[in-house]
DNA sequence: ATGGCACTCGCTGAGTGA
């Protein structure tokens, strides 16, 4: 069983290479966000054909989530039920007795910004909600772009990027009140090469210089912790023509 | 240094992202 997420920035303009990335890793999984596409617009057929369900959430221009899967997909629930937003931003569905939350974390743009307010009170919201999930289903996924890269290994230059967004110490604080709730990093499970990332800016030729950041996570509650073999990021997508600037993460659970 | 680039809406630029 092989769960997934990958921040697209526009299925519309990457559904060719997430077709093609399910062809060639079949995961049985996969979260998507920034999806910006209004659910009328979602590309459901193309998927199915693929051999995937698919629930979904979306809004025109902004955020946007979905899950695909080869599995049945039961019990969908969008957004945050403690959260009352307009933005698209969470989307769950049990798969084979798994809890699968899929999550667009907001950015926050800069410390101290209403963005960064709202970004701080959505993650608190978001723990709130998964404590009492966790109570109802005790194997539980969170796979998204968190846009928080925990720790200072998990930053390009952590002394360039002191102290902004995506780095804050509140930020990390609000990302280990969710591990807190017995959730674990499934990347940080095994021995990882330095300098592993999952998110490059499209400038400065970031992406050759590798200077990125790991911003998108899989969480994984016991149950499931107990069972992951391996989590690796797939750095292939981001070498294609007009990539996503985020790359896939995946995590391998034995059956 | 607030730039750089990509995406969207919908216009000839602005907003947002990370």
């Amino acid at each position: 069983m092989k769960l997934a997420s990958w921040n697209v920035n526009s299925l519309k303009v990457r559904l060719p290479h997430v077709l093609q990335w399910l062809a060639d890793t079949q995961v049985d999984v996969l979260c998507l966000q920034e999806t910006k596409l209004t659910d009328d617009k979602f590309p459901v057929a193309e998927i199915e054909a693929a051999g995937y369900q698919v629930a979904y959430s979306g809004q025109k221009t902004y955020n946007g989530v979905a899950i695909l899967s080869r599995h049945p997909l039961a019990n969908e629930v969008k957004n945050n039920p403690l959260f009352p937003d307009e933005q698209q931003r969470i989307i769950a569905a049990t798969i084979e007795g798994m809890r699968i939350v899929c999550a667009y974390v907001p950015n926050g743009q800069t410390v101290g910004s209403d963005k960064y307010a709202y970004k701080l009170n959505w993650l608190a919201s978001l723990r709130d909600w998964l404590a009492a999930e966790l109570q109802a289903h005790p194997s539980l996924a969170l796979l998204g772009d968190y846009n928080v890269a925990p720790a200072d290994r998990d930053v390009h230059d952590p002394a360039a990027w002191v102290g902004s967004v995506l780095v804050s110490e509140p930020e990390r604080a609000a990302f280990q009140a969710l591990c807190a709730l017995n959730l674990t990093d499934a990347f940080r499970l095994f021995e990882q090469p330095d300098k592993v990332f999952s998110w490059w800016d499209y400038r400065q030729m970031a992406f050759r210089r590798n200077m990125g950041l790991r911003i998108d996570h899989i969480l994984l509650s016991p149950p499931l912790a107990a069972r992951c073999t391996a989590c690796i990021i797939d750095k292939a997508p981001r070498k294609l023509e007009q990539p996503s600037d985020h790359t896939p993460v995946i995590a391998t659970l034995a059956s």
